[in-house]
DNA sequence: GTTTTTAACTAAAACGTTTTAGTTAATTTT
DNA sequence: AAAATTAACTAAAACGTTTTAGTTAAAAAC
């Protein structure tokens, strides 16, 4: 029950703790007769060095924290499952949590990874994130942070993140290409930045294209949920029965558009074109399949955590750290609900 | 950037740090001056106890370790959910783990956990996992070990389940009660408890109504993706063109075989009805909307907590753990797939 | 006015590790 | 054979907290 310690190794060698400790961690100064008694008798013992006690002594956790806004999501998931699956591999355990969207909320979190002593700390921001005080109090702590997709560009730190207004133009050329004239958007909310450089890139791949913008074609989704895409077709259609084109701010809102237009009569894509955003693993199995711009949240993790690795070996070599803006690359997945 | 230490209190108080812990910790022999001034250094230095050494003088660390079999997935990114959220309340934070539905990943993670020493364990097992010493060594280590939803009987510990069996055989019984006769199931993989369970449900339930049980309308996913549902459905048509009711082992098998049988003409619920399992969000958003059973993520995940906090405090107060299998509710929420 | 009690504080050990600065004894150098 | 070097080990501080067992001085009791 009682863990083994370098004092019980000690002891029954009948050597100093210190020689314990640094036969273990293969100092030169410890014969090599020494050394093998050490380590076989640790691996009797089953000895495990006491987490706690090293980090007091060495002042580091071996833990980050994380911060997402939702965590029952397909994207964010996924986000999560590259940071643990890659922390895992360099040693580092993650504390998730969520802060639900809100400001007050994710202040909190902060505080408790902070108190916690994480090493670094993995954020990506709540809508309701205006001011970035909070951000700062991490990194004056000395804890290398980095945000990912949902960033606010005034903090200096790394960032990972797509190009989310360039993904966007994409996906809009794309209904341009394959013949759409009168080209309609779904957007998200006001407050992520992600949603609004969406929608310029779906303006300005109208604008490049001789198409003239028309306020009237756009809908904000507030709580982007299949309904209210479902809801948004029909206020579509009903004000304008000639759009040939949607591009829609997240795939879960396009699912619930194409289900809209479908109940309207119409044909996918003979009628209307739809292009989603995210490629959500459902966007595949529906009919007509869901063409879409591929957001790599699997990938983003991994490259997040990869990112702050680098800032927590840099830190601990006295290297000075220059944040880094790090973009993915998106594809633009071609499927049924757009013309060939 | 230096942390104020207890030390710093003292020093600039002139009394000793026992004092200022104390004072802090608003022990009686501390006269009341003497806190109050203690007190506001502390706010004005902004003190926080350095975790690692409380850690290693208390022996806890106030985090729990959670390993589930994949975080992309809906029901267990609820459980998360609640699991955080719960815990947060009782200041403990929340190391996830993911096994992967391997055996050996799962012995890992649980390694992992054990050497960061952490105050508790929760689990969700791998369909993979078999034996069961990984799990004693957490109680023989002495930290309190609840299991939820993908359990071991034979395991000696708490438990937060749902009656799979119940509710299968609840759903089972309302295709009966709607006027079904000829009910088939799709079934999950021949690992986990829970998709035996649920078979036998629909078993129970055709026994009990005097519907001779056939095995060829019973089919085996074992990815349980939506393709599968689709190919089952068709599979199934094929060979049993008198079949008028499905039970399936969960919601997203559920909409693909929805999407199969719609594609062979066949209208739900006149033609035949579907009863899906785990009540996913889309279930309600599709058409027709899919009549399932709730199965409770979030709230599992908070009673999972509560459970293991219970036990933890016992552990504190050397009361012994008696283990709990707490059962949760489900109900069958009975939508459009089925006739009424 | 001495003893007893109480209030308010402190010393110091303990938690288990890491690492710096030694200390021995053996070996090599001159 | 004395001096210098090397190999192998150890003592002890440090990390910052909590808590037990005191200590001191003032107040209460007789």
């Amino acid at each position: 029950m009682k863990q083994t310690t370098l004092q019980d190794i000690a002891n029954t060698l009948g050597v100093s703790i210190s020689t314990v400790s640094k036969a273990l961690k293969d100092y030169p100064d410890i014969g090599i007769k020494t050394k093998a008694l050490v380590r076989e008798l640790a691996v009797t013992l089953n000895y495990t060095p006491n987490p706690f006690a090293v980090n007091l002594r060495t002042k580091q956790s071996k833990t980050i924290g994380v911060i997402i806004p939702e965590f029952v999501h397909y994207f964010f998931s996924s986000v999560i499952k590259g940071i643990i699956n890659e922390a895992e591999k360099k040693g580092y355990l993650v504390i998730t949590l969520q802060s639900n969207e809100s400001f007050e909320l994710e202040k909190r979190q902060i505080e408790l990874l902070l108190n916690k002593n994480v090493d670094g700390v993995l954020i990506s921001l709540a809508n309701a994130t205006a001011t970035f005080d909070h951000l700062k109090t991490v990194m004056e702590r000395g804890k290398p942070l980095v945000m990912f997709d949902k960033i606010a560009k005034i903090v200096n730190c790394s960032k990972v993140i797509i190009n989310d207004r360039e993904a966007a133009y994409n996906a809009t050329k794309h209904l341009v290409d394959t013949g759409c004239k009168r080209i309609a958007h779904f957007r998200g909310p006001l407050l992520p930045q992600n949603s609004i450089d969406r929608f310029l890139g779906y303006k300005k791949a109208l604008d490049d294209h001789n198409i003239i913008y028309d306020p009237s074609l756009v809908f904000i989704c507030n709580d982007m949920t299949f309904d209210e895409g479902k809801m948004f077709a029909h206020k579509l259609i009903e004000n304008h029965k000639d759009v040939d084109g949607v591009f829609i701010n997240t795939d879960l809102v396009a699912i619930g558009a194409m289900t809209g237009f479908k109940e309207l009569g119409l044909h996918i894509p003979r009628d209307i074109s739809i292009v989603g955003f995210s490629n959500w693993f459902m966007s595949s199995a529906i009919t007509p399949s869901l063409t879409t711009i591929n957001q790599p949240g699997y990938k983003m993790g991994k490259v997040a955590f990869k990112r702050l690795y680098k800032e927590l070996k840099k830190q601990k070599n006295n290297i000075e750290i220059i944040p880094k803006t790090i973009e993915l690359e998106t594809t633009l997945i071609v499927r049924e609900s757009t013309k060939t």
